[in-house]
This record gives structure tokens, C-alpha cells and sequence, in this order.
DNA sequence: ACAGTTTCATTAAGATGTGAACTAAACCGA
DNA sequence: TCGGTTTAGTTCACATCTTAATGAAACTGT
């Protein structure tokens, strides 16, 4: 039988450990969460999302987003609004402070981002992200 | 700036979802958590590892172990011992159940990876490994 | 031998993960 | 138009993650 080192989920899950190691400290820092950051980084590109559309984009699970999305409303990092035609969904977008306090920190993250991407090397880098989309792709619907 | 999809600890995230679900429906219908069956996995290999040394191998902190065995020595699954020449050190074990337990699982728990490896192929399957053993190895100390 | 330091495991507190149940709104066929 | 069904989001209960703090045991230099 194979070896537990061998293990391509865990294998997944150290490496991903690995890539969170250059942001981590400074994350907690600046007293955010990983989570909170995705959304932020999610919100930033896209203005406004519904909920659903988030929990799939950040790959959270629509019970914790609820959370989430509840302790950044009341730092006043986030603005919800309810659908107009469709009175279920739920909109979410950044408020002008959130957009400043992204603003303030993603140099420091981009840096960090390189630093990473550097040490793994360019070629190396699309290598994997594509081996990965196969993985991704592999997903069973349940 | 790169796009939010780009980022690599997002796509490990989604990547690993993505190889959890072969696993995830078959663990739940039998009721144990994929972090139990980690540890489960870990001391079927090595028969008895301290606590901190089991804490490594399977990718979960101090905290969150401790939490798991005992839950997991309260279903009578795992022996919890001190160490006789350090008293600091706690080791464990299966118990004869657990085993029963794992090898009862096991195959189709093996036949669902291979599922997984077999929709990658073996040559992808390879790339990736040695991919994430170079991420895993850029891990910085804290 | 002893005080200071380090190490291991645990505890505490808050955030997130996970599956099931629930509510409200929208949909859909007879 | 009505009752059954689906969908979006939330709530609940419990497991796990994460950092800081704690307690006990071992180590370290003097």
C-alpha cells in the first residue's frame, strides 16, 4: 500500500501551508484573517458579488461566509444589500474604508507574493498552476 | 496586479477540495472526520508516535491534536502513554479495534485514490509531487 | 544544588469548517 | 391559482483551526 507521505491530499495541504507561511505574520499583523482577505481580494476585483458567487470564489463554505461577512460588516469593512429582483440574494460589496485598508496593504502582500513566486521560479510556477487546474477539474459533484 | 484567481494558496485550497472529494462522501457515511482518519493513517504506519512527532506528520497543530485524540481515545480507538524516560512526552497508539476499524475501510479508501491518481495519470501525478515537495520546502520558520 | 530557560502538552477564546435543519422567496406544473 | 419543489441564505451543533497563555517536566550554565 502506498505510503502516507505519499498522500496527494496532504501533500496539497502541507504545500499550501508552505505558500501561507510568507503571508501569514503579516496578515496577523494587520489583525485579519486569511479568510477576510480572500474576501477582500475577491470584492476588490469584482464591486459587487452576491453570496454565492464569494463562497464559490473563495472557496468557503456558505455557513462560515455568514460569519465572516458579519464580523467585516461590523468593523465596517462591508456593505450588503438585498437583491432587487430576486428578494433571496444577498449583494456584497466593499465599503471606502476596506478599499483604503486593502489599498494600504497589498504592496506588502504582492511583495511577499514574489518573494514566493521567485523562489519557485517562473517555469516551475506555471507548471504546477496548470497541473493544479487538472486537479481542480477532477472535482466530484456530490 | 495578478488576478485573484491566480493566487496559488487559493488554488491549493481548491485543488485539494477537489482531491477530498473522491474521499469526503465514503468518510462521512462512516462517521469519522478526515482529520481522524489522518491519524488513523499515521499510526497504522509507524505503531506508536509522540504526540508532537504525530502532530507533524499529519499537518495539524498541537492545539487541535489534543482535541482529536481525545475524542478519538473516547471511542476507545487510541492509547495515550507517558513517556517513561520523559514524562513531558505523550505516546500513542491504535487500539486493536481502531485497526479492525482501518482495515475495514482502507480498501475503499485505496480504491477511491485510485480513482483520483487514474484521472490524473501517472506522469502528471509525478510532476506534481516533485512540484509540491518544492513549495513544501520553501515552508519559512517562524 | 539551583535559578533561569526551554520544551511538551494542554487550556482558553475566538474564528472557521462541516453537515443537517430551517426560513423565506422564487419557481413550476397541473 | 394552488400546492409541491427548488434555491439562497441563515441558524444550529459540533469539530477543527489559530494564537496566546498556562503548567509541568527537563535542560542549562554556574
Amino acid at each position: 500500500m502506498r505510503k502516507f507521505d505519499d498522500s496527494l491530499p496532504l501533500k496539497l495541504l502541507k504545500a499550501r501551508e508552505a505558500a501561507m507561511s510568507f503571508f501569514r505574520p503579516f496578515l496577523q499583523e494587520n489583525n485579519i484573517t486569511e479568510q477576510q482577505w480572500r474576501i477582500l481580494r475577491a470584492l476588490f476585483e469584482h464591486e459587487e458579488l452576491e453570496a454565492k458567487q464569494l463562497a464559490r470564489t473563495c472557496c468557503i463554505l456558505s455557513p462560515s461566509l455568514t460569519g465572516i461577512i458579519s464580523r467585516l460588516e461590523a468593523q465596517g469593512y462591508i456593505k450588503r444589500r438585498k437583491g432587487e429582483d430576486d428578494q433571496r440574494r444577498v449583494l456584497l460589496s466593499m465599503t471606502d474604508e476596506a478599499r483604503a485598508f486593502f489599498d494600504n496593504l497589498s504592496p506588502e502582500v504582492e511583495s511577499r507574493y514574489k518573494q514566493l513566486t521567485d523562489r519557485l521560479g517562473q517555469e516551475k510556477l506555471q507548471q504546477l498552476h496548470e497541473l493544479l487546474n487538472e486537479v481542480i477539474e477532477l472535482r466530484q459533484a456530490e
